[in-house]
DNA sequence: TAAATAGTGTCTCTAAGACACTATCAT
DNA sequence: ATGATAGTGTCTTAGAGACACTATTTA
């Protein structure tokens, strides 16, 4: 690598699509922007990286500034540096994805109060600041190819959770509905996906359900097809 | 995102994981290092991206002045950022990873003497520079993953080519055989992965195989499994 | 004609897709 | 008893894995 030329100083910032599922649906955390550019619309929560804070460090810390959401699993994205995407200066941002159990509220935090959840679905990509529209895009199209190869899909549910709720998670994020016994049949025979925990649930109306937790595995062979 | 803050500058670089196939092996392209620190390293080609240049633009840029190398297909691997990654300054990294036909030699550009390629099997990872190992393992990766379900495997190869260096692509990358009555099975029947070129193979010491181009598809569904 | 490489066909086995009934709870 | 949700088994089908012989060229 020649660094003999001279280093141009960049803002580098960390952007995080955080999504979760509401109601069956796959929801992403915004938060309304008070400031110029673009006050008043939508945008991921994320911000400056320190001088010397790693990457993810500064995605995490962001999020809980700004949401109060603290993040179970967080994976790198990917980088958008456009020489134009920022107005006011050049701005490279480090992008990440993060899926949150639908427990997860935005809290007050330092700006939380403008922290909330939005429907990934009908939310309009006009509204969103910068190039977020094409982050969240990305990270949606990310955390669907993940849920056919990994069991990333746990990382949506609460601790225990059932089969059911375990599929309502796919059918969010896939937009399409699965059929429930083949899908049972594949998740209790894919090796370390679940493991019983144990207990039924008991919110009536109905046969009670078993309760599973995550399985130690974290990549599925062969992958659930979409 | 909240941008009240100060914003720290950072200098922000490309570094570029070049793969290619070599006598059934599995190459990356590496220059020597002229300059502290690690002078006398090997590193990736890369260097720091201009103020008003995209990303992808640098990297093409640096590759080509650092190795004369010019790249088929491109793609964005991952950011690496650690405090301490760059023992001088804080260096934020856009690496990519890149693939290109056997043909590509190294040519004498700006620094391209130093531009050799390296089999990665045996390369130790202790000689690179930086984070460049590991940077490296994660675009070798990235290229063993893609080739199971995208058509990538064709990049490597020559405009006009055959079954067998089509699989012997595979075999480089994946480090095992696969059987040819398979493999030839699964190419032909997988809908535009690549499509006939209309000749035959001249270099004898054998029945001429049949050409094959690269087809419009890009991804592969089914996958080809490892 | 021998050595080298190309090309093909069949059987088996795994796993996904389609599909309907019984079980257990609350009211 | 009824309504609601949970849980399960079988048949069919697509496609991967294993495997051996014939075809075409050069030396």
């Amino acid at each position: 690598m020649t660094r003999t030329k001279a280093h141009p100083p960049f803002a580098v910032t960390v952007d995080l699509v955080v999504l979760t599922v509401i109601d069956d649906a796959l929801n992403v955390l915004l938060v309304q922007r008070g400031e110029q550019p673009f006050a008043g619309s939508l945008a991921l929560p994320g911000g400056f990286v320190e001088p010397d804070e790693d990457l993810v460090v500064a995605a995490r810390r962001e999020l809980a500034e700004e949401t109060g959401v603290r993040v179970g699993h967080i994976e790198q994205l990917a980088t958008y540096g456009a020489p134009k995407r920022d107005p006011r200066m050049r701005v490279v941002s480090v992008a990440y994805v993060a899926m949150v159990p639908q427990a997860a509220e935005p809290r007050a935090g330092t700006d939380a109060s403008a922290a909330s959840w939005r429907r990934a679905d009908t939310l309009r990509p006009s509204k969103l600041a910068f190039d977020h529209a094409r982050i969240l895009r990305d990270g949606v199209e990310r955390a669907r190819a993940k849920l056919e190869y990994t069991t990333l899909a746990t990382a949506f549910c609460s601790p225990d959770f059932t089969i059911a709720e375990l599929r309502s998670v796919y059918e969010a994020i896939w937009g399409e509905r699965l059929d429930p016994r083949n899908f049972s049949r594949k998740v209790l025979t894919s090796e370390g996906f679940v493991e019983a925990a144990g207990g039924l649930t008991t919110r009536g109306g109905g046969r009670p359900a078993r309760l599973y937790r995550a399985g130690p595995a974290t990549e599925l062979d062969p992958p659930i097809r979409r």
